[in-house]
DNA sequence: AACGGTTCCAACCGCTCGATC
DNA sequence: GGATCGAGCGGTTGGAACCGT
């Protein structure tokens, strides 16, 4: 048995709040405040709503302090920095920016600023075409160097470093999304290969630049892509290639790609790692590599 | 002007979590 | 300890507004 519904769905009103109701709503919770109950609050205000959609409709239009109009840049770079951080932990990030909602920020970023972000205008530098991509090569070597795919030591990883940060000329907080951005390159858009990497659910690193929801989710644990050789490699989805599919779509790639075309797959396998995957044990640590590497 | 496609955002849905009994 | 409930959250949807042809 599901539990019971919060109110009568027949005898509510749906849709768009008319300014009567508007101004009832507000002029109550004015008064009385919601009394710490917003189930029963229609009924004494005299509404005709479900208290969820009171609750909605305060928190994120009728409050005093909401903050209407346009993002500032400011604001633009703020909602990145945190994304990278957190995920989509809307109201977390709604948080820190004055007089926004989480559900502002959160179609704010689903119908603008991802695809800003994806033009290049937010917080990272796109790459040229005949920019140099880092080698997988010297990746492998180095994971091997660190032997970070062994149990180890968790607080082992290295750090950024100041001076691979300032050479993309990013900071520290945007550097999730600079280093992907870093990589989003129109040579890498033809093929993608989601990569086994089986291996990585022995190593949980508590790497400082995987978010948090990266480390807590089952799905996002992917929102690294490292690149080489005109392929993004995904980290292993177990089984769940939709998740694999948002994430490239997340991040600029146009649907449909490779991901499920195991000719493309096969072809291209062999090429930037002969000896299987398990070096790539942790793709939020691959993203940072090359920086440290190239330094190297 | 009319139409179709796209964008944007308010509102809803269903789930999880914590509090209470 | 389990059941129930409300609050809060993230994902999704519907439709109005906008835009291009």
């Amino acid at each position: 048995m599901g539990r019971a519904p919060c109110c009568d769905k027949a005898n509510v009103k749906r849709g768009p709040w008319s300014p009567e109701e508007d101004a009832t709503l507000k002029s109550y919770l004015q008064i009385h405040g919601t009394g710490g109950n917003w189930i029963a609050l229609p009924t004494k205000a005299g509404l005709r709503r479900c208290g969820k959609s009171c609750r909605l409709r305060w928190l994120n239009y009728l409050r005093p302090d909401i903050k209407h109009g346009g993002f500032t840049e400011e604001e633009d770079n703020i909602i990145c920095t945190l994304y990278v951080q957190m995920g989509s932990k809307w109201s977390a990030i709604a948080s820190q920016l004055p007089g926004r909602t989480d559900n502002d920020v959160k179609n704010y970023w689903n119908t603008k600023l991802k695809r800003k972000l994806m033009a290049g205008k937010v917080c990272h530098k796109k790459l040229n075409d005949n920019d140099t991509l880092p080698s997988t090569t010297l990746l492998t070597q180095k994971a091997q160097s660190l032997d970070f795919h062994a149990s180890q030591n968790q607080n082992s990883m290295p750090n950024l470093s100041t001076d691979a940060c300032s050479e993309f000329n990013i900071d520290e907080k945007n550097m999730g999304f600079g280093l992907i951005h870093q990589f989003y390159s129109p040579q890498v858009k033809d093929v993608v290969k989601e990569v086994g990497a089986s291996s990585r659910n022995n190593n949980h690193n508590h790497n400082p630049l995987m978010s948090l929801s990266q480390e807590g989710s089952s799905i996002s644990d992917s929102s690294s892509i490292a690149v080489e050789n005109n392929c993004v490699l995904l980290p292993e989805h177990a089984g769940n290639h939709e998740s694999a599919e948002q994430v490239l779509m997340d991040f600029g790639f146009e649907f449909p790609y490779d991901l499920t075309n195991n000719l493309n797959c096969h072809e291209r396998f062999g090429e930037f790692s002969p000896s299987g995957y398990s070096e790539w044990v942790d793709f939020s640590y691959v993203d940072i590599k090359p920086h440290l590497l190239n330094k190297n």
